[in-house]
RNA sequence: GCCCCCAUGGUCUAGCGGCCUAGGACGCCACCCUUUCAAGGUGGAGAUCGCGGGUUCGAAUCCCGCUGGGGGUACCA
């Protein structure tokens, strides 16, 4: 047996009619590994066939939310290929001729009912318990009867005629076989009066005409399976593979997951301060698993490991709880330092902390230094230059309270920053093994326990109670400012104590 | 209403007839580590594998029905 495996040619076909939101992505993730895996094609192809949803701005969401993931197209806008043009409002005139070929072999028919007639057919199927549809009405029109409602300078749409009887069946890669009464059918509009294709129609002519080899999309496209198949044997066309991605639920499972669902939005994760590496992971394992531990993939774990056979056919939730925890696993043991802190730095300019961060500066240097003291408590990326607010800048005032720990009297915590003051001044920050020995005996010299020693130098040197630890923040912020905000705090203290003695 | 899809702890899943007294992860709880907060480590609670019938020596795994959930039902995609 010869088995010729044609080159695997896939796309990605969104509609721009909003942000790709995380079902979307999810569907781009899956077909681009596919073709990334068999080193095949990666198409983007924008379907712009609705001219009122139509949202220009949507078509640069779009490609900047698959950039940001790392989903870089082989062909398609920008780019251009061999296949083009890739938006679908720029092949009328291929969509035309197909529809032409389908009306004289018989496969369409021209239909010349108004919208109003369509709408008030319905309120009667559905007032009447019946099924809504298409009642057929111009199907076996005569030729008079065609041109008498052209005469009338009526624009018609071309409708797929449908086979009244049998049943049309395709096979779903994720399902099996599934299939469809053809009585239960619609004799679906293909092309608009406007002159653009509707979905159905664009979609099989530009997988045709692109050579895709495997259709994948939301498991939403699942009836109108049917219509397509009836499309492609009508053409005399090879089927694809299809293979329908389950659809991503909201998190208590009521619906679907769409736009007006907050982050899910790719641009509004990534502006709420997700790592792409570890979206794309989460995505990844919504719905697909390797095996039965494995859950930390890399871009390229994935194309080497991923199988679209293994996509679970069952719906599933989005869970921002497991998203957050892939997020933070990503900061805290994932990304290297420098590359996290690179991400940082754009934050902490626009956050006004710092001016620029050139690179090689000592600035950077601090900024490195920091962020990789911080990270284990970064969530977010956005969360970055709070975190590390108080290396780059004097921490804000704070409240005098915070330099008295619990079960410690005021008096006693001056007692301890004042010794400490005097040690850092004595023997600097720079070893902090030297330090922390120091301050550890010092807390017996003082009559305290090391808690309530440590607490009141960390809030003098940061402003606040949660901090890395005490040591390596003492010599990254440095002697001089360690020293000045000890004695800011002392001072504090010293009024502190005049004013709880009133 | 009609058509289609799906069904393992709260959630995401492993499992594709005997390795299952059902494994992992998130979340939750406890403990450990500890100068704070995290991170990390250990342990725990939590699933009669939606229900009912079959098939089989044997079913979470195969078949049927039911129920539940989801999707579709436009000159939108």
């Amino acid at each position: 047996m010869t088995t010729t495996t044609k080159p695997v040619r896939v796309r990605f076909a969104p509609s721009p009619t909003g942000d790709l939101h995380v079902g979307g992505a999810r569907t781009a993730l899956f077909t681009y590994l596919y073709a990334r895996q068999h080193e095949g094609a990666f198409i983007l192809r924008i379907e712009d066939t609705d001219q009122a949803r139509y949202d220009e701005a949507s078509i640069n969401s779009i490609t900047a939310s698959l950039r940001w993931l790392g989903l870089d197209w082989d062909e398609g806008p920008d780019i251009g290929g061999p296949s083009g043009p890739y938006f679908q409002s720029e092949r009328l005139e291929l969509y035309r001729e197909h529809v032409d070929r389908l009306l004289a072999e018989d496969y369409a028919y021209e239909c010349y009912c108004s919208p109003e007639r369509l709408a008030e057919l319905r309120d009667e199927q559905r007032k009447a318990g019946r099924p809504p549809g298409y009642d057929r009405h111009c199907r076996n029109l005569t030729d008079e009867e065609r041109q008498a409602k052209r005469d009338e300078g009526i624009k018609p749409v071309v409708r797929l005629k449908v086979p009244l009887d049998g049943a049309t069946s395709g096979l779903d890669l994720l399902r099996g076989p599934i299939t469809f009464e053809n009585a239960k059918l619609e004799d679906a509009v293909l092309l608009k009066s406007d002159g653009f294709p509707t979905y159905h129609l664009a979609v099989v002519v530009d997988d045709k005409e692109m050579g895709i080899t495997h259709v994948t999309r939301g498991e939403e496209w699942i009836p109108s399976m049917p219509l397509h198949l009836i499309l492609w044997d009508a053409f005399g066309w090879e089927r694809p593979v299809f293979a329908h991605m389950p659809v991503i639920l909201k998190p208590d499972g009521k619906g679907k997951l769409s736009k007006r669902d907050g982050a899910a939005s790719l641009l509004a994760l990534r502006d709420e301060g997700y790592l792409h590496e570890a979206v794309v992971n989460y995505l990844a394992m919504v719905g697909w698993a390797y095996d039965d531990h494995t859950e930390i993939f890399s871009m390229d774990d994935l194309i080497e490991k991923f199988s679209l056979e293994r996509v679970s056919p069952s719906p599933a939730r989005f869970n921002y709880d497991k998203l957050e925890w892939m997020n933070q696993h990503y900061i805290n043991h994932i990304v290297d330092v420098d590359d996290l802190a690179a991400r940082v730095v754009p934050l902490l300019v626009s956050e006004g902390l710092v001016d620029s961060v050139p690179e090689g500066s000592d600035t950077e240097k601090l900024v490195i230094e920091a962020v990789g003291l911080i990270k284990d408590k970064m969530k977010f990326l956005t969360e970055g230059p709070d975190l590390i607010s108080y290396f780059l800048a004097e921490p804000p005032d704070y409240d005098t309270a915070l330099l008295v720990p619990r079960k410690t009297e005021p008096d006693a915590a001056l007692r301890g920053l004042k010794a400490a003051r005097d040690v850092i001044a004595e023997i600097g920050v720079e070893d902090e093994e030297a330090v922390e020995a120091r301050l550890r005996a010092l807390a017996g010299e003082v009559d305290l326990k090391v808690g309530q020693l440590f607490m009141p130098i960390r809030v003098a040197v940061t402003g606040r109670t949660a901090s890395p630890g005490l040591f390596e923040t003492l010599r990254v912020v440095n002697k001089e400012r360690s020293l000045a905000r000890m004695d800011r705090a002392i001072a504090k203290l010293e009024g502190y104590e005049a004013v709880a003695a009133d």
